[in-house]
DNA sequence: ACATTAAGTGATT
DNA sequence: AATCACTTAATGT
């Protein structure tokens, strides 16, 4: 379907720590263009993981479960990412312990699991692209814990909806009171009662499936 | 017109 | 802050 000078223009845009040719050259044999539409589950809880997305274009939400089948958003990903989860998985169980769901219509570099830990002894470049993902996820994961442990559910909410609209790039979001009870781990009347005095003091504004933030 | 889904509300724990 | 039971409103077929 598509070339790999696709491939190339897209490492350099988005990728730009990747430097070795040889790295290059090698990505653009194996790796394959890929796209997911909104809503659409890229990886699933328990699944095998194959590959390895780098995202150039759209978010994906990341999701956790736990035993009683609560969901949790744990953090976006966006373009010039890829997923620390997915990283821990090639390089344990390969079993997905997250779900991984598109949040729009999103692009990404597929990579097949096997190259990452070859390419590990071989360039620098990408020891550090891993490394700095991680450092990256694992900060993004501290504060998601802090919100957890330390904050009320309203100072999360408003949270939430900045997250969203920096995420997707519009300040009018299209989800449902149910849906963000869902990735708060908390209940839609709950949700519902909360935006509305975010409403009644005028930061937002709410229509049926959608958000409007106001500035 | 009817069914379905989203959102609002009051009461209870 | 969560849950229940119920209402109202918007949207899809």
């Amino acid at each position: 379907m598509e070339n790999n000078q696709d491939i190339s223009e897209i490492l350099n845009l988005y990728f730009p720590q990747l430097k070795e040719p040889e790295l290059l050259e090698e990505l653009k044999g194996v790796a394959r263009l890929k796209m997911v539409k909104n809503d659409e589950i890229l990886i699933d809880i328990d699944e095998k993981i194959t590959h390895l997305p780098l995202l150039y274009r759209g978010a994906i939400k990341v999701h956790r479960e736990d035993d009683d089948g609560n969901e949790i958003l744990l953090y976006y990903l966006e373009p010039g990412n890829t997923c620390a989860s997915s990283l821990t998985c090639c390089m344990d169980r390969k079993i997905s312990t997250i779900r991984a769901e598109a949040e729009e219509d999103t692009f990404y570099i597929s990579v097949p699991i096997d190259y990452i830990d070859k390419w590990m002894l071989k360039y620098k470049s990408w020891i550090d692209f891993i490394m700095s993902t991680y450092a990256q996820r694992f900060e993004e994961l501290l504060s998601t814990v802090d919100e957890l442990a330390f904050k009320r559910l309203d100072d999360r909410l408003i949270h939430y909806l900045e997250d969203k609209a920096k995420v997707t790039g519009n300040n009018t979001l299209t989800v449902s009171h149910r849906e963000i009870a869902y990735d708060l781990n908390s209940s839609r009347e709950v949700v519902s009662r909360l935006l509305k005095q975010l409403e009644i003091m005028g930061d937002i504004e709410l229509g049926r499936g959608k958000i409007e933030l106001l500035q």
